[in-house]
DNA sequence: TCTAGGATCGGCT
DNA sequence: GCCGATCCTAGAT
């Protein structure tokens, strides 16, 4: 399971496109105890300063929202209401805080290791279908936020296998958990991959 | 320092 | 489909 990273370039563009692109594309992760790789099949774009839905909405910069303003294709981890992990990567350059969070995939490789850590009862199709579900399942905190998912050396890394997915089967949909955004929150932002036509 | 609220999840009805 | 858990973060005092 070694197939070649996404380059920084890939990541150094729209941030709607990169989210459309990351569609089919692999995460993987290195444990202590094996690799999980994951086939993303739902993220959401959030749109920098202009997004009042976006951590760096009107230029907020904080600790916690450093990383999405640092250089592209690196990791930015946070925590949503006190519990949750949630993973995004950094879109555009520097300056321009952007970024794509990964929501969910499908397990293509260690879906025994994931069960491990997420339980033994939860259904197959639940055990990453969510962006706190995910960072459980793989195990990411804020320990891992800064990292580059660029080199091929990484723990966490997004890579390339060839597998793309037609636009037919790309459907865009407001974001999820955003209400508070106003008219933002009505953006089609969220692209997901669905089965059938 | 204090306070309000959140890019979610899972259990319960 | 609804609701509570749970605590960090950011902005207000």
């Amino acid at each position: 399971m070694n197939p070649p990273v996404l380059a920084r370039e890939f990541y150094q563009r729209p941030t709607d496109v990169v989210a459309r692109e990351m569609l089919g594309k692999l995460l993987i992760r290195v444990l202590p105890q094996g690799v999980v790789a994951i086939r993303l099949n739902e993220v959401e774009a959030y749109l920098g300063v202009d997004d009042p839905a976006c951590h760096t909405y009107r230029g907020r910069r904080t600790q916690r929202t450093e990383t999405m303003w640092g250089e592209a294709g690196h990791a930015y981890v946070y925590l949503v209401y006190g519990i949750h992990h949630c993973l995004n990567v950094v879109t555009l350059g520097p300056g321009l805080p952007e970024a794509v969070l990964i929501r969910g995939g499908e397990i293509v490789v260690g879906a025994d290791l994931v069960r491990e850590r997420r339980g033994p009862r939860i259904a197959e199709r639940c055990l990453v279908d969510g962006p706190g579900k995910l960072c459980q399942a793989l195990a990411i905190d804020r320990s891992d936020d800064g990292v580059d998912l660029c080199n091929r050396s990484s723990l966490l890394r997004v890579c390339d296998d060839g597998h793309s997915v037609p636009d037919e089967r790309v459907r865009r949909v407001s974001r999820v958990g955003v209400d508070y955004a106003g008219e933002a929150a009505s953006w089609l932002l969220r692209l997901v991959t669905v089965s059938t036509v």
